[in-house]
RNA sequence: GGCGCGGUAGCUCAGCUGGUCAGAGCGUGCGAUUCAUAAUCGCAAGGUCGGGAGUUCAAGCCUCCCCCGCGCUACCA
């Protein structure tokens, strides 16, 4: 461990098929922005980089349902999240892109090299779907069919989007293929698996400990809990070998003859994303790549979301360790989910802001960058998942930004304009007292910041803020000048708030950074540059002045112009509409009884009809499955004999509510043992759009045991 | 069902290895002030720390059971 010379910092890398909305932000980008500029200010060696991840499935099938080729829409997306983060000042050094031929070249290479060290992978010949008119295996995603689970008829091959089960494509019912519509075909084919598993001893001392090679690597106590649990939770149910090469075209083609139309696995060329991003960058400003991902005084971290946990911290980790010579992150401080006014964000359901509309909605705003930042810096999900709402963004700005950190700054200029014709008067801060709170209250956010603690640290920022005013609230230096103009007190009290002002300036860059420019031309000083926070820590510890008696400041402006303004009613316009959009949707969801009909099946035959034998039944007994949410036991009697069929409609039924009830049931279906009952036929029910489910029964006193036709 | 993370004042949340840990901000009420963006500052009310049992001289903080939220996972209509 020890003092690290380098800090390579990478954000998730953004799949290149749609835009990223708020909580992608708060999520993995402004934090590791904050992190990044905090350490470039403290004027450390560091590296920020992201991408697009441009392979995959997703995005084939997107083109082929926009008409358009997948190279248009990752174009199309890569300029828009590239261009988005840019103008929220997210500050990464390179934006690349896996589409890149030096992506391809070190994504081959870093297969190519645990390929030819032998024990990492292992073959496996498995049966694929494959589709005969066109030729060609079946990426999971391109298999629609009946979800086992739920019923749901367009569940793709690896899940159903209807009930969320992760399922993999031979389990579908009556698979299809996306391309011709036909029932794709079994055939063999060859995939490479990487064996994961033989991995699991290390990774678990590394987390649980923080020791990697019997070394110290990190201190394990840093990370956050749900990292560090989520990832001992997999190590404890068993890592299994999982395949890293598919059939598919689209993709970096596998370094391998006999491996040829194959292309590697997406998660397994996306993270090697990170390493070429920074070959990239090396290439274009002279450095080495290898000092940040491979020399020991170099440290790595990985700022992402609670979805791409295991990923992170066990899956390329290994990927990395067995490939050997590379760093492993020393942490893993992913963010956990933002809601959005109480609910999930959700493109399909219109719910949400998407970073891109935020800038188009808000481009009449000023500072829109920095308040939409501050809003999501006060209200990350850094434990726990928070929601994102107008009204409190609206109070974050005004209250906080405007009256707190706004109003003091245009109250010490004004003054300081007022009585010294904008000159700074002379004072003792640097040896006075006021200097140590506010030495003490900028290492604590320094500190925070370190931690990962950006909720934390922001508050410290205020808090710096708030003892401004109260400072300057205490002096009353207005009470004084009005009787003595040449006071002492006064002086003393306006040096020591631009000293504050100073400070301020400074601490705010990481998170405020378009702010930090403002507070600079107010102060009549030049932009935060590299090192700046460095040398102010030293200044505060040493008893140095922030701004010197003399410096001439800038002309006053109002920093944040209130978006509760009785003058000007455009600002809290712009927040209404955007109530009025939720609101709408609200209304349509209400309004709208389910409509999304699924489409009809392809046509089939009488006989494939009458080979289903459907009979009325009534349910005798009725009970819970053990372990299992979702399962009954049920006794059915059809008449001629009483029979047991498991049926998973527990989340929906109670079972005393269903017992008399009639039925209709699938009495020719093949046993099949669930959770260790032989089930013996299916329980037919009717399923709205919602997947509520309700019984399909013979009418009052039909006798059980009937055939339907 | 199993596992992980949470459940603390009206709201949003701090509370490290158990002993000034019952707190902050917002909101509310009262007061002070006018340099300033109807801003600022001070004071006050407010909670049986999800529920129950236990360990301990002492428990939001430890143990057990239960309830709720989020997520992962499981031979699931």
């Amino acid at each position: 461990m020890g003092e690290p010379k380098r800090h390579l910092i990478t954000s998730a890398l953004p799949y290149a098929n749609g835009a990223l909305h708020l909580g992608h932000l708060a999520g993995a980008y402004l934090p590791a922005d904050i992190y990044v500029r905090y350490l470039r200010s403290l004027g450390k060696d560091v590296v920020f980089v992201c991408g697009s991840d441009e392979h995959g499935a997703a995005i084939t099938m997107r083109a082929k349902k926009d008409g358009v080729t997948p190279q248009e829409i990752i174009d199309k997306y890569h300029e828009l999240n590239k261009d988005t983060f840019r103008r929220l000042g997210i500050s990464f050094d390179i934006y690349h892109r896996t589409s890149a031929p030096l992506h391809a070249e070190t994504a081959q290479g870093f297969f190519k090299e645990m390929y030819e060290q032998g024990g990492e992978f292992e073959e496996r010949i498995t049966e694929q779907y494959f589709d005969e008119e066109y030729q060609q295996f079946l990426a999971d995603r391109y298999i629609v069919g009946t979800c086992p689970r739920c019923g749901h008829e367009d569940a793709y091959g690896d899940q159903c989007e209807s009930c969320g089960s992760t399922l993999s494509p031979t389990e579908l019912i009556k698979p299809r293929s996306v391309l011709s519509g036909n029932t794709p075909v079994l055939k063999p084919t060859k995939h490479w698996y990487f064996k994961l598993d033989k991995h699991a001893g290390w990774l678990r001392t590394w987390i649980e400990e923080g020791i990697l090679d019997g070394k110290p690597h990190h201190d394990a106590k840093a990370w956050k809990k749900h990292v560090t649990g989520q990832c001992l939770s997999w190590l404890d149910h068993g890592l299994l070998p999982r395949a890293i090469t598919r059939d598919l075209d689209w993709g970096v083609p596998v370094p391998l003859e006999e491996a040829k139309g194959k292309v590697l696995y997406v998660w397994f060329d996306a993270p090697i994303g990170y390493i070429s991003a920074t070959k990239q960058w090396a290439q274009d400003h002279g450095k080495n790549w290898e000092d940040y991902w491979k020399s020991p005084d170099s440290q790595l971290v990985h700022f992402i979301g609670k979805d791409n946990i295991v990923f992170h911290c066990i899956v390329f980790p290994a990927m990395l360790k067995a490939h050997g010579d590379y760093l492993l992150p020393v942490n893993v401080p992913a963010n956990q989910f933002l809601n959005f006014e109480g609910q999930k964000f959700s493109k399909s359901k219109g719910w949400g802001i998407e970073q891109h509309e935020y800038l188009e909605a808000f481009q009449d705003f000023p500072n829109k960058e920095d308040a939409l930042r501050y809003a999501l810096i006060r209200n990350m999900p850094e434990q726990r998942d928070s929601d994102f709402k107008w009204d409190e963004f609206v109070d974050f700005h005004d209250k906080e930004l405007a009256d707190n950190l706004g109003n003091f700054l245009n109250r010490v200029i004004v003054l300081t304009q007022k009585y010294y014709e904008s000159r700074t008067p002379a004072g003792h801060f640097a040896s006075g007292l006021h200097i140590a709170t506010i030495r003490r209250l900028t290492g604590e956010l320094a500190a925070a910041i370190e931690a990962f603690n950006f909720r934390d640290a922001i508050q410290k920022f205020l808090e710096i803020s708030t003892y401004g005013n109260v400072y300057l609230q205490e002096v009353s230096p207005w009470a004084i000048w009005k009787d003595d103009p040449d006071s002492a007190i006064v002086k003393e009290c306006l040096h020591t708030c631009l000293q504050i002002a100073g400070v301020l300036s400074i601490a705010i860059e990481p998170f405020l950074p378009f702010t930090s420019k403002k507070i600079r031309t107010l102060l009549n000083l030049p932009e935060v540059q590299a090192g700046d926070f460095a040398s102010l820590l030293e200044k505060l510890e040493t008893g140095q002045e922030i701004i010197p008696a003399g410096h001439i400041v800038g002309e006053p402006f109002v920093l944040f112009p209130k978006i509760n303004d009785r003058k000007d009613t455009g600002r809290l316009a712009l927040i209404e509409a955007q109530k009025a959009k939720l609101a709408e949707v609200l209304a349509a969801e209400q309004a709208e009884a389910p409509k999304e009909y699924a489409p009809l099946k392809p046509a089939i035959q009488y006989d494939d009809f009458a080979k289903l034998d459907i009979r009325t039944g009534t349910i005798l007994e009725a009970e819970p499955v053990p372990k299992a949410d979702r399962l009954l036991k049920l006794r059915v009697d059809l008449g001629f004999e009483k029979r047991t069929v498991v049926a998973g409609i527990a989340e929906h039924f109670k079972p005393e509510a269903i017992i008399g009830q009639r039925v209709l049931l699938l009495a020719n279906l093949a046993p099949r043992p669930l959770k260790g009952i032989e089930s013996n036929g299916m329980i037919l029910m009717a399923a709205d759009a919602d997947g509520k489910l309700c019984f399909v029964t013979p009418e009052e006193g039909w006798p059980n045991g009937f055939g339907v036709r």
